[in-house]
DNA sequence: CTAGGGTTAG
């Protein structure tokens, strides 16, 4: 063999880390007696770097009596790749103080390390290499440099790259537009994006489509994603081979735009599906509330044999959660301790935050603390779960021991935004006003602290539920961003449970001016009025809504039987055991009004339904419907009826279940849009509070 | 020796 050859051979091992190839032209080399040939000695470090082997690689070096940049520049590259940057980091300075200087290349493997150990504390210095040696101009530099910016979130940075680049390319357009989607200023990508396609010569491939799909994807731009579909298709980058990466952006394209028709399209009519491709459509399932379509996906999944790795478990432990099917989450947990991927920190949280919505917190309280690795999330979902059980004070202790330094694996965790607002929720659901207060007043004044708009809400719920509805309302007007309709909602709902007529009619008609299409807002209005006696107005509103043609989203509630979601929505007729359910509530209902003088609350009744009387409507609600189903088939001592509903539990089925309670000597569990209630013994644990 | 892409839990 010639040396040459060889040379030829370890370039492909090296660029496919075939390492035993690698060795044995290694021993071919020694043999021939070629030890001090620079140029070979540099395939040869590179080839071991690539392979992963880089102390070898660095022995060769060490060995070498001269070395040149590109010795120097493979074996930072080696480093790099080994996935040790701030090793590749030292050698780059032991370089700087050798009498060999760096080139372009050495540059951008050294700019590309810095991405990995902190832009600002190394990047930036040798930016400044970079420019006095006069390399800053060269493409392959400052396209690196475009891209250790925008990828760090220095967009400023990057951009001034970008607009000063006398000739950008393809990847120069890339960096920035995918920079710009990382950092979630998507708005921005698909101008670029749209700046890019007037050049000349610059015609987008598959990592722009990969980029600007993800972008549309997250601002819901469904028209424009639609446009870029065919591009990508036209492109030819999407054929019958497939690309893997552009096809899921595709399907999470149409799961994210709510387009379930069409991501099941591009789904199906793709011959090499990834795990990626099943996890976003179990989603877009999960989300239009299709639990069978979604269960049943998964199943597909299970058999196809595709391995199923941690975000397939955390999703669809999630969809288990979001339905309450603890049966199937229970049996998914046990198969989590089978695999190494029910180690991964997600995967213990959506079993955690299952156990919560399920309403069994001891088990949830359990997986917590048996769990190997922790991190904010976990805590997060604990503090939301003992909150919305009205556990205040166990959701502080969690707070606090969170944020305590620890020797051992958990604790000494900094609070985000998402903990942050579960604290305050937690301590108003609980009435614990003085703490929220402290909370709030603590993160006002720490300035690394974010406050959104939702931790203001929070505040307005708790002067809410005191029935401080005026400094409620000055409170929105003195915040320092603008409140969103969600504000104004929190404060409505005040004035509902308040019967605050007047303001309600005030901050009703804010809200009716800023999202006077959500049929909510004309719902909790009405209710208000008609709960007031202001039947005119009710009737304007409900006029309001059909001229509009906005419909009030269905009420629904479920119970699981037997690992199967059974569902009902308000006055459903269609289960097989509808008389039998009828038979039960009523009976329940004569045993309540002869015990406790029961009697229903039609004022919470949705008044917009004709030909039936409101009693009648008020002992559809599914709700009820689903007490019903679990009374005849829950029938164990003691077993706890578990139902969920979507929207809030209403005040009369609120009332109704305090009842049940009594009446059957049961312990009834709803969880509803908001939080659990727990009825025990006639009472509920939300203090009639919610 | 040179740069870039899609999925998860609160």
């Amino acid at each position: 063999m010639k040396v040459w050859e060889i040379r030829e051979l370890l370039r492909i091992c090296s660029k496919n880390s075939i390492l035993k190839g690698g060795i044995r032209l290694h021993g071919v080399l020694v043999k021939m007696g070629l030890k001090s040939d620079v140029v070979t000695n540099n395939d040869l470090i590179d080839m071991y770097g690539k392979c992963g082997k880089t102390e070898v690689a660095n022995q060769v070096f060490e060995r070498m009596p001269e070395k040149n940049v590109v010795s120097w520049t493979v074996l930072i590259s080696g480093y790099l790749y080994g996935g040790n940057p701030r090793k590749a980091l030292k050698v780059f300075d032991r370089m700087c103080s050798s009498d060999v200087r760096p080139n372009e290349f050495t540059l951008s493997t050294v700019l590309k390390a810095c991405c990995f150990v902190g832009v600002v504390e190394n990047g930036v210095q040798i930016h400044g290499l970079c420019t006095k040696s006069g390399y800053e101009s060269y493409p392959v530099v400052s396209n690196t440099l475009l891209h250790m910016y925008s990828r760090s979130g220095l967009i400023k940075e990057a951009r001034k790259i970008l607009d000063v680049m006398p000739v950008k390319s393809l990847i120069s357009w890339n960096a920035m537009i995918g920079g710009y989607v990382t950092a979630g200023r998507e708005r921005e990508a698909l101008f670029l994006f749209r700046e890019m396609q007037k050049v000349l010569n610059v015609v987008a491939d598959e990592f722009t489509y990969a980029s600007i799909l993800k972008a549309c994807s997250c601002v819901g731009a469904f028209r424009e994603g639609l446009q870029v579909h065919a591009s990508v298709m036209t492109s030819g980058y999407v054929s019958s081979s497939g690309n893997e990466i552009l096809t899921g952006a595709l399907i999470d394209l149409y799961v994210k735009t709510r387009n379930l028709a069409e991501a099941k399209k591009v789904f199906d009519g793709c011959s090499l599906r990834n795990e990626i491709m099943w996890t976003t459509l179990i989603i877009g399932y999960s989300q239009e509330g299709l639990v069978m379509e979604s269960m049943d996906l998964f199943s597909r999944l299970w058999r196809s044999g595709i391995s199923i790795d941690g975000f397939v478990l955390s999703t669809v432990i999630g969809v288990f959660a979001d339905f309450s099917m603890i049966e199937q989450g229970k049996q998914l947990h046990s198969y989590t301790h089978k695999v190494p991927s029910g180690d991964d920190v997600s995967v213990g949280n959506s079993i955690i935050d299952m156990y919560i919505k399920c309403g069994l917190t001891d088990e949830a309280e359990q997986k917590f603390r048996e769990m190997p690795r922790r991190n904010v999330v976990s805590w997060t979902v604990m503090i939301n779960g003992h909150g919305k059980h009205g556990n205040g004070h166990s959701a502080i202790n969690l707070f606090e021991e969170m944020q305590k330094p620890k020797e051992d694996k958990s604790g000494g965790l900094q609070p985000d935004e998402v903990t942050n607002l579960a604290i305050l929720s937690a301590c108003s659901h609980s009435g614990l006003v003085e703490e929220c207060w402290k909370y709030f007043t603590a993160m006002q004044h720490d300035n690394q602290t974010k406050l959104t708009v939702e931790h203001y809400a929070c505040m307005v719920d708790l002067l809410g539920r005191a029935g401080k509805l005026k400094e409620a309302r000055s409170f929105i007007s003195n915040m320092p961003i603008t409140p969103n309709a969600g504000t104004w909602q929190t404060l409505l709902s005040a004035c509902r449970i308040h019967g605050d007529v007047d303001l309600g009619r005030e901050v009703g008609d804010i809200l009716l001016n800023i999202d006077g299409d959500n049929p909510v807002n004309y719902v909790m209005l009405s209710n208000i009025h008609a709960e007031g006696g202001g039947f005119e107005e009710c009737a304007r509103l409900r006029k309001m809504m059909k001229r509009k043609r906005l419909k009030k989203q269905g009420g629904c509630s479920w119970i699981e039987v037997e690992k199967r979601a059974e569902v009902f929505y308000g006055g459903d007729k269609w289960h097989p055991l509808t008389e039998k359910i009828h038979e039960v509530l009523k009976e329940v209902e004569r045993r309540m009004k002869e015990e406790n003088g029961y009697s229903c609350e039609v004022r919470f009744a949705m008044h917009d339904v004709d030909g039936e009387s409101k009693e009648d409507v008020l002992r559809m609600h599914s709700e009820k419907l689903a007490v019903g189903l679990g009374l005849l088939v829950c029938g164990r001592e003691g077993e706890v009826i578990r139902v969920y509903k979507n929207l809030r539990i209403c005040g009369d089925c609120h009332e109704f279940m305090k009842g049940v309670s009594v009446v059957v000597k049961r312990v009834l569990v709803i969880r509803d849009a908001n939080r659990f209630h727990r009825f025990e013994n006639g009472n509920c644990s939300c203090g009639d509070y919610w």
